[in-house]
RNA sequence: GGCUCCAUGGUCAAGCGGUUAAGACGUCGCCCUCUCAAGGCGAAAUCAGGGGUUCGAUUCCCCUUGGAGCUACCA
């Protein structure tokens, strides 16, 4: 059996986006589990919608994500160059070759005057298809007009009956009725390539076996398949995958403000989460797992497992692969990448983050939202009254205000402001005084926080905060109770 | 509109003629607990509809409906 070959064939049109990732990933997986090859080639034949930079992105996301890849622009190989605008002078002698054969044939219809033929057609309620208006030209005057320097472009003779089809590896067979085909363009009048064309010059030319991408060209490959007839090529086999949408009838999408892989990186989600998320979006593996490391799906990856139907980006199932991710990593990695987080909101402020590692390490879900939940050690937030109102903790205003007087000069007089001692002196004194246990740590909580719930109970707050901020809040606690009643 | 494709809970999905139709997220209970998380236990929730084929359809075929993709000198 020869070697398996397969490509990621992104445009640098903007940030590798996650239906992107989740192409490159198959790919790679698929390369890597029957020791092919995986190959990045860059397809910016559109120079109008090249972003400057995106090629640079697009290798930095694939290094972040893990999914090295043997030949590519950066990395060289034997079937260079792998940026399309580089390959440029190729395409046209092939097309050339389709021209003798009259697979193709050079059209001069200008931009304006297919517009107006397009318009022409809406307004009569008719679909507009390309009538091969020059097909017709003889043969030496087209030769003559293009050796004029007259602007033109190569289209494919699509047969006028019959029907082209191909066979899918994920789909089956596909096939389209050749008059509903359109005669596309294969070279463009600034002599790049389409896509069209492109992608099948190269493919071939870089051995391609595999190709794996997108189902936005399930209904154009039919087309492929003859150029790959036209030349006498074998055609490789295709694996079209479904898009992955935001919702039941929206794509994913650059546009509206989905997040790219960079963006969900710089949120704080955990690449290997983002991976394994996105690995199961459109693919289960057979045995009844879910996490996977990138080796492991390497080696659990197959064909089979793969979804026909669209998926829906379930950002709520990532958030959770993420946090999952999070409470496995270990708690020194935990500490390192939390406190860039812990810094926004406590910076200067002496708070022993280690400690409030340990507390927050299994509450947090997303590393972004990590200021917010640290914040109020930081500075106490406005809260209202009714806070000290807790039916299952037996605490009303007045139960309330005699704990914090109680606890007042207790953790003052305290000599160990740590949590142990924390602890016996509050529970001891609620056990002394005949309060229940919540009856005193609730309310101390809620003066020191001024939140309804928080990463730790009284004691791990009072200690994070140390002693003069502890008090000065539970002062605070006590005024605003007494000037209630 | 035309062409192509898809269709199991809210979401990701297993299933590949006979199952009590897995599992996960989410949701909702209960337990644990100095709040909230985490953890443990449990619950509700799916075969889009209609025809066939078959002893028997979630599974195979057709139609309807719904959805997606394509319909550019974009990929």
């Amino acid at each position: 059996m020869s070697e398996i070959r397969t490509r990621f064939a992104p445009s640098p049109t903007g940030y590798l986006h996650l239906g992107g990732l989740r192409t490159a990933l198959y790919t790679y997986l698929f390369a890597r589990k029957n020791k092919g090859t995986f190959i990045l080639r860059i397809e910016d034949t559109d120079q109008e919608r090249e972003v400057p930079g995106a090629v640079e992105l697009i290798y930095q996301s694939m290094r972040e994500a893990g999914l090295t890849y043997d030949e590519g622009p950066d990395v060289g190989g034997d079937y260079g160059p792998y940026i399309q605008t580089q390959r440029r002078d190729l395409y046209l002698p092939w097309a050339m070759k389709l021209l003798e054969t009259g697979a193709a044939y050079p059209c001069f219809c200008t931009r304006e005057e297919l517009q107006e033929r397009r318009d022409a057609a809406t307004a009569r309620g008719e679909q507009f298809k390309y009538d091969k208006h020059c097909l017709h030209i003889p043969r030496d005057e087209a030769k003559r007009r293009m050796e004029s320097g007259e602007p033109f472009v190569i289209r494919q003779n699509i047969p006028q009956t019959g029907t082209a089809s191909f066979e899918d590896a994920l789909f089956g067979h596909v096939e389209a009725p050749c008059d509903t085909l359109d005669d596309n363009v294969l070279i463009k009048a600034d002599g790049l390539p389409t896509y069209n064309f492109a992608n099948v010059v190269d493919d071939h030319l870089m051995g391609i076996t595999h190709v794996m991408r997108g189902t936005e060209y399930l209904s154009s490959t039919p087309k492929y398949n003859l150029l790959y007839e036209a030349f006498g090529w074998q055609p490789p086999t295709y694996v079209h995958l479904p898009v992955v949408m935001k919702d039941a009838t929206r794509k994913l999408s650059k546009r509206y403000g989905d997040p790219s892989f960079e963006d969900l990186l710089a949120q704080g989600y955990v690449k290997e989460a983002i991976i394994n998320f996105i690995a199961l979006l459109g693919w289960c593996p057979k045995e009844e797992r879910e996490f996977f490391t990138l080796p492991e799906l390497v080696d659990a990856f197959e064909l089979e497992g793969l979804s026909k139907s669209p998926a829906i980006f379930n950002m709520e199932k990532l958030v959770w692969f993420n946090s999952e991710y999070i409470k496995r990593m270990p708690f020194e990695e935990y500490l390192r990448r939390a406190t860039p987080w812990f810094e926004q909101a406590l910076a200067g402020r002496g708070v022993d983050y280690r400690r409030l590692a340990e507390l927050m390490h299994s509450r947090t879900e997303v590393f972004n939202r990590v200021p917010e939940m640290v914040r109020f050690l930081a500075e106490l937030p406005p809260y209202e009254l009714e806070l000290y109102t807790h039916k299952k903790m037996k605490t009303d205003p007045e139960t309330s205000l005699r704990a914090l007087l109680l606890a007042r000069p207790a953790l003052a007089g305290l000599a160990d402001f740590s949590e142990e001692p924390l602890k016996v002196c509050l529970m001891g004194l609620a056990e002394e005084q005949g309060l229940k246990t919540g009856q005193m740590m609730w309310p101390v909580r809620v003066a020191i926080s001024g939140l309804a719930n928080t990463p730790g109970g009284a004691t791990e707050i009072a200690y994070l905060l140390g002693r003069d901020e502890t008090l000065r809040r539970i002062d605070i606690g006590i005024a605003r109770l007494q000037g209630q009643a």
